[in-house]
Parts: C-alpha cells; sequence; structure tokens
RNA sequence: GGUCCGUUCGUCUAUCGGUUAGGACACUAGAUUUUCAUUCUAGGAAGAGGGGUUCGACUCCCCUACGGACUGCCA
C-alpha cells in the first residue's frame, strides 16, 4: 500500500521557516516511498485568518521545489476540498456521531465561567477541564436532559467536548520517539467543536486525515501533547485500525537556545526566519525572507534538512534528489536543533560557488537590467566566474562587484598614500600603452589573454626596477577602487581595452591628488 | 503547578556495549594567492551529575539536575 501524507499549515501569516522543514520532510518520505503529499490548508478559525497567508504558503512551496502531489494550488485530487472552511458540514456530522456514541457532550459554560474554573483550580495539580471537574460545569453530563433542551431551544451558544474515558493508558508507537504513553486522567476534555460551528484542530485534522486516507503524519513536537487525545478520538469513531503512524519532529530552537525559533528571532539576531519576505500590517509584522536575502532555495533545502536529520555518513551537501532517496524517519534525532546560521551561509555560498556560470548569469540577468546595467549573458557569466568564490549571498554579486558595470564609486584611500609614487607615473602611462598593445578578445590559443598580460607585464615590472607590490596593488585600486576581488589581470581581461585606458588614466590622476593632498 | 519530551565539542551531528569518541560549521595558526575569496594542512574543543546492569558503558535501566513543548471555543 501506498503512502500519504500531508502537510496542513494553517494561514495565519507568513510560514515559519519549521513549517518548511515539516513539509519537507512529509515531501521526503512521499517521494522516497513513491507515496502522495497533500497540502491541506487548515482555516478554522477565522479570528486569526491572514489574506495572502495560503498563497504564500504555495509560493514557498513551490519555490523551494517540494511541490505536493495534491492540495490547494497544487490540482485538488479525489478528496477536495482541502480547505477545512468548505468542509465545516462535514465536521459537524461527525461531530453528532459522537455525541450520539457517548464519547462527547455538549458544554455551555462561557468563558467567563471558564475563567472563573481556571482561577478556583490554580491550586491543584489538574487544572484542566476534565473528568474531575466537569460534574462542576455546565455540560450535558451535569444538566438534566430537560436543562440542556432547554438551553438549546433558548439559542445558547455551546462548545462540543471531548468525554476522556477514566482511568485508561492511552500508549503512541510513534516513529521518532518510541513509545509515549498518557493516562487519561491526566487529560483534558478537549473542546471539538466550537460555539461558531468550526471544528478546532483536533476533530477536523482527524477527521480529514482518515478520510483523505492519510497514513503518515509527520508533525511538530508541540503536538506530541495532544496525541493521546487523538488517538482517543480515532478509538470513538472505531477508526484504530486506520490511524496513521505518528512522527513527532524535534523543534528548531533559538539560537541561543532558549525556547523554539519565533519569528522575531529573526529581527533580533538579524537573520531570515521565513523563506519568502512578508509584508505585514506594521513594520514589526513585517519580514526579509531567506530568497530576498539572496538564498539558493537548494541550499535551504539542505541546510533545513539537516537540521534534525542525517544520512548517517559524512556527506554535508545533498540534492533534494539525494535526499528523497536517503531520507528515513529513523535517522531523524530527538532532541530540539538550534538554528545555526553560519551554516546556512556556508551552504549558500557553497550552492552559488558550485552553481555553472551560466546559470548564474541567467539569474544575474533580470538584476542587471533593473539596476540599469547594458550588459550581455556572457559578460555576466565571465563576471559570475570570477565573483561567485567570493559572495555568500546572491545579491552581492552586484554589491561586490558593481564596477564590472559602471565607475569606481569609492577609492581606497589610505593605501593609494601608502603606496603611490609620483615619480612612478611616467612608468605607469608607458603600462597603460602596454595593455594597448593586447588583443583582450583572443581566447583561442593555449594562453587566456588574463595570462598573457599577467606575463607581460611581469616582464614589464622587472625590466623597469620595480617589484610586484609596488604595481599590482595599485593597478587593482586604479580598476576597482578596492583591494579586494578577483585577480587584477582577470579583471583587466573582462573590463576589456577601452575601459581598462579610460580607468587607469583616470585613477593616475586621481591618485597624484590623494598623494598630494 | 501538572503532563509529556529531550540532554555527545560553542553549534549541527556520527557512534546502534569494546573507537586514540569521527565529521561539518564557527574559531585559531600555517601554506598557496600581488588583495579578498577559494583550496590545502594543522590546532584547540564534547558524552550534565549520581547510582546500577555488565568482563566492559556515550550507548541499557533508575534517580537527580538542566532544557524544551503543552497546559485556549489557536493551530
Amino acid at each position: 500500500m501506498s503512502i500519504r501524507v500531508r502537510f496542513a499549515p494553517s494561514p495565519t501569516g507568513a510560514l515559519h521557516i519549521g513549517g518548511v522543514r515539516t513539509a519537507l520532510y512529509n515531501y521526503l518520505l512521499a517521494q522516497k516511498m513513491g507515496g502522495t503529499f497533500v497540502l491541506r490548508v487548515e482555516d478554522t478559525d477565522q479570528t486569526r485568518f491572514v489574506p495572502g497567508a495560503e498563497e504564500y504558503i504555495i509560493e514557498t512551496l513551490k519555490w523551494c521545489g517540494i511541490e505536493p502531489t495534491e492540495g490547494v494550488g497544487f490540482g485538488e485530487g479525489q478528496f477536495a476540498p482541502y480547505r477545512q472552511s468548505e468542509r465545516k458540514e462535514l465536521y459537524h456530522s461527525y461531530a453528532m456521531k459522537l455525541i450520539e456514541s457517548g464519547d462527547a457532550y455538549y458544554a455551555f459554560d462561557t468563558p467567563a465561567e471558564l475563567e472563573v474554573m481556571r482561577e478556583r483550580l490554580k491550586n491543584e495539580s489538574n487544572q484542566a477541564y476534565s473528568i474531575v471537574t466537569r460534574e462542576t460545569m455546565k455540560n450535558s453530563l451535569s444538566l438534566s436532559q430537560q436543562q440542556v433542551t432547554e438551553l438549546m431551544d433558548n439559542g445558547t451558544p455551546y462548545v462540543i467536548r471531548l468525554k476522556i474515558p477514566a482511568n485508561q493508558t492511552i500508549m503512541i508507537n510513534d516513529l521518532i520517539r518510541g513509545e509515549v504513553s498518557f493516562n487519561t486522567i491526566e487529560l483534558d476534555d478537549k473542546v471539538l467543536m466550537k460555539a461558531d460551528g468550526m471544528p478546532t484542530y483536533h476533530l477536523a485534522n482527524i477527521v480529514d486525515d482518515y478520510l483523505m486516507k492519510i497514513t503518515h503524519v509527520i508533525r511538530g513536537e508541540e503536538w506530541l501533547p495532544s496525541a493521546g487525545h487523538h488517538a482517543l478520538i480515532y478509538k470513538a469513531f472505531g477508526w484504530e485500525t486506520s490511524m496513521p503512524r505518528f512522527a513527532h519532529l524535534p523543534l528548531i530552537l533559538k539560537p541561543d537556545g532558549k525556547g523554539k525559533l519565533s519569528k522575531r528571532d529573526g529581527k533580533k539576531f538579524g537573520f531570515p526566519v521565513f523563506p519568502l519576505s512578508w509584508k505585514g500590517e506594521t513594520e514589526e509584522e513585517s519580514f526579509v525572507g531567506f530568497r530576498e536575502m539572496g538564498f539558493d532555495p537548494r541550499a535551504v533545502i539542505n541546510f533545513l534538512a539537516l537540521l534534525g536529520w542525517n544520512s548517517g555518513t559524512e556527506q554535508e551537501i545533498f540534492s533534494l534528489e539525494e535526499l528523497c532517496e536517503k531520507f528515513s524517519l529513523e535517522k531523524i534525532n530527538k532532541g530540539g536543533a538550534r538554528f545555526d546560521y553560519d551554516k546556512a551561509k556556508w551552504f549558500n555560498q557553497q550552492y552559488i560557488m558550485h552553481t555553472p556560470n551560466t546559470d548564474l548569469a541567467d539569474q544575474l540577468y533580470p538584476l542587471s537590467i533593473e539596476q540599469g546595467f547594458n550588459v550581455s549573458k556572457e559578460y555576466l557569466a565571465q563576471f559570475a566566474g570570477l565573483m561567485k568564490e567570493r559572495v555568500t549571498f546572491f545579491n552581492e554579486f552586484l554589491e561586490k562587484g558593481y564596477y564590472f558595470f559602471k565607475n569606481v564609486a569609492a577609492f581606497d584611500d589610505d593605501n593609494i598614500k601608502k603606496r603611490w609614487k609620483l615619480e612612478n607615473r611616467a612608468k605607469f602611462e608607458s603600462l597603460t600603452n602596454l595593455f594597448n598593445t593586447f588583443d583582450f578578445t583572443d581566447s583561442d590559443g593555449e594562453i587566456s589573454p588574463a595570462q598573457n598580460m599577467e606575463h607581460a607585464v611581469k616582464e614589464w615590472i622587472n625590466t623597469n626596477g620595480l617589484k610586484m607590490g609596488e604595481v599590482l596593488p595599485l593597478l587593482r585600486i586604479a580598476l576597482a577602487g578596492t583591494m579586494q576581488g578577483p585577480a587584477v589581470f582577470d579583471m583587466v581581461a573582462l573590463l576589456g581595452k577601452n575601459e581598462v585606458q579610460k580607468r587607469l588614466t583616470l585613477a593616475y590622476d586621481y591618485f597624484d591628488k590623494v598623494v598630494s593632498g
């Protein structure tokens, strides 16, 4: 039997990076087992619904390349609809089944009354609406049949709660954690249907997983405490035999280890925690994404995959295809993993470095147009080749290497003062002339134009009685303004004869001025 | 407070009773590079504590400590 997994986010805002990892693991298991990956949108809380959140989730999965096989936004399959708000009636009928079987009951307590109860139980060990407290509350278990009918006829708002059975031990066999058990005496009577007629997560999730024939529930550890309730609900419906296997993932923790990573941490620690940028209503609620930071989705996926899982080998770089092949639930760790931004950056650098120049050029092209640079893809490909070992983020290409597209904007005056000698000006001018004699475009020979020039210039340095350190750094600054960057002759070759000529001439005048004060 | 889960270098992790406890990130030093980056070499760096079980425990069991999640008519 082929497996079916699902990712079931709630559209309450941008999808957190931890959610992306949960989606990833679901995707990987489905791919590995040749199963189906379902995207279900759990929008049962109308008060927290955020417009655009669903689109954000879909766009994120597409960007990451982990697309569901069926579900919202990905071709509705045979179990449509996949949005819980569109399945409202369904949940009601299932809740009624539990009422009829005596596994659930009506409760009429107002929020204020619940508050009073919690206050009263403050010092008790069990503070919940449960088997020990429900008799003291206003529900169809404590009230007479007549009172209940009266309340309902009056239109009194009510919820439906799960009736937790007395004194049972519920054992869950978690694929990651092994046996986890709960005693029903500790479990609370969870709300199944809210007063607004919508189901809660606990009901909707189980009904849908059952109806959609989900075989494996891979979700965050925050769900572990309610897994006992979920098992009880399956049992109440008589669905024990088709209950999915559970796998509760370890949490992604803050870099300082204090609690799970939250959306605020991005701003606090200075890194993205969302895959894509999100425009919230306020500045506080807006976030920069990994994508906009200049991350390659492959790097994000690789990084996320290894945050809580490992292949058992010393391999660190995995393509999505390799992950699909090698992934297994058994190798997922139990303990939470701290978010390590340095490692994320390293992965990105690795991916950029190993991307073919022409691919980089394709990505750089629209950005260069945006910046008003008028260059060919061929030029961009060569440029990418020179820069790719020197950038961590994609957007650094045009920032750090801007001087390949326009004039130098700032010179390293300190280095100019240290190195430029007025009396050498004439010699440098002859160097300019030397460059003029080269064929910059000859790429047929065994030796590249850059190498060719390098040889000649070094010879020129010798015959002029100069040292490398007296010439090369200045050449670099003249062309780029800074001491950092690709090999000088690579820059010379890419910039081209005219540009080199122009820049050197301009720079010498500037150098004179700087040194003369 | 209660329930549940967790605990190997600073961080991510390997080890499925016998290893000089391995790798990666980060860091430090060196080599290469005219610079920066890359690459290479080297270095420091770990089994929370205490009891068991065992010929032998990082590995199995118990206790303690610490950390986390949950404790909503949120998911």
